[in-house]
DNA sequence: GCTAAATGTTGAT
DNA sequence: TCAACCTTTAGCT
C-alpha cells in the first residue's frame, strides 16, 4: 500500500539491513525461484528508489526490481526468520535480518538496460535530488486531461499516489477537474514545492500527514490518524476549512476526493 | 469471524 | 473496460 515515500524508505532499510555483504535469497512460493537462485549469495551493493519502483543492486550488475502494486508488502525483522508461510514471493536473509515480500505486482531480475527502460518512462520524482518540475510542467501545460489525472500519471510525476494527489490539490486550492493547460505556471510551481515538502515529511515520518495543526478541528499536536488528511477518504464529512461536505467520484477507476468550495478553481 | 475496499500497474479483451 | 495480483485493514456481525 505504498506511495513513493514508502518505497524510498524501504530502499534505505534494505541497505541498512543487508548492504555491502552477501545476502541469501529464496522464493518459498516458487514463483520467483529462478531469480532468487540467480541472486542468492551475492553482495548487495546499493539500493535505489525511483517513484514507486524499488531497485536492489547486487554484485555482477544485476538488479532486483520490485513494484509493490496495490497489495504488495515488505516485512522486515530480526533473525531468525520464522518458517515461511503462504505466498512468500521472496525472502532476503543474513545473520541479523530478514525481509519478506508478498503480493508484489513485479519482482524480477533486471540488467542495467532493463532498469534504464523503466526509469526512462517515469517523470521526475519529487523525492529525488535534482528532480526537474519543469519536465512535469511541460506535460501538464499541453494536456486537456484533468490535473487530478495528470498527477497520478507516473510519466508526469513519479511516486505520487491517490493520497498525495488529493491532498496536494486541496492545499493548492485547485479543482482536480481543471484541465492541465489551464493550470498556471505559478500554481504548478507552488504545487510541486508542496509535493516535495509533503513527500519528504512522509519519508521521514513513515506516514502521510498533510493537515496543518490549525485546521485539525481545533486540536493541536501530532495528528491522530483520522486527522491526518484534508479530503482523502473523507467523503461527506465537513471540510476542515470551510465545513462543506467533501465530494467524491470515481475518475479513471480511482477514487477522487475534493472540497467543492475550497477547490472551486 | 466475515466482507469489502484499499496508498497500483499490467496485460488481456 | 476489466481481471489479476492475493495482503491488510476497517467496519460490520
Amino acid at each position: 500500500m505504498p506511495e513513493g515515500h514508502t518505497v524510498h524508505r524501504q530502499a534505505r532499510e534494505h541497505l541498512a539491513r543487508f548492504g555491502r555483504a552477501p545476502v541469501r535469497l529464496s522464493s518459498p512460493q516458487g514463483r520467483f525461484a529462478e531469480g532468487a537462485a540467480l541472486l542468492d549469495g551475492r553482495v548487495l551493493e546499493r539500493t535505489d528508489a525511483y517513484g514507486k519502483h524499488l531497485f536492489l543492486g547486487f554484485e555482477g550488475r544485476l538488479w532486483l526490481h520490485v513494484h509493490l502494486g496495490l497489495y504488495g508488502v515488505w516485512t522486515f525483522g530480526s533473525a531468525p526468520a520464522p518458517p515461511p508461510r503462504g505466498a512468500l514471493r521472496v525472502r532476503l536473509e543474513n545473520e541479523s535480518s530478514y525481509a519478506d515480500l508478498r503480493g508484489a505486482t513485479a519482482c524480477e531480475v533486471y540488467t542495467p538496460a532493463d532498469r534504464k527502460v523503466v526509469i526512462a518512462r517515469l517523470g521526475p520524482d519529487p523525492l529525488r535530488r535534482g528532480a526537474d518540475p519543469a519536465a512535469a510542467w511541460s506535460q501538464v501545460a499541453r494536456s486537456r486531461s484533468p490535473v487530478g489525472l495528470l498527477l497520478m500519471d507516473q510519466a508526469v510525476a513519479a511516486g505520487v499516489g491517490n493520497v498525495f494527489r488529493a491532498e496536494v490539490l486541496f492545499r493548492a486550492g485547485i479543482d482536480p477537474h481543471r484541465p492541465g493547460l489551464l493550470v498556471t505556471r505559478e500554481q504548478w510551481d507552488a504545487l510541486w514545492a508542496d509535493l516535495v515538502a509533503l513527500m519528504r515529511a512522509g519519508l521521514r515520518a513513515g506516514r502521510i500527514v498533510t493537515t496543518r495543526p490549525t485546521d485539525r478541528d481545533r486540536r493541536s499536536g501530532p495528528a491522530r490518524p483520522e486527522d491526518a488528511h484534508y479530503v482523502y477518504r473523507r467523503t461527506g464529512l465537513p471540510c476542515r476549512v470551510c465545513r462543506t461536505p467533501v465530494a467524491t467520484e470515481v475518475l479513471a477507476a480511482r477514487n477522487l476526493f475534493w472540497c467543492p468550495r475550497c477547490q472551486a478553481t
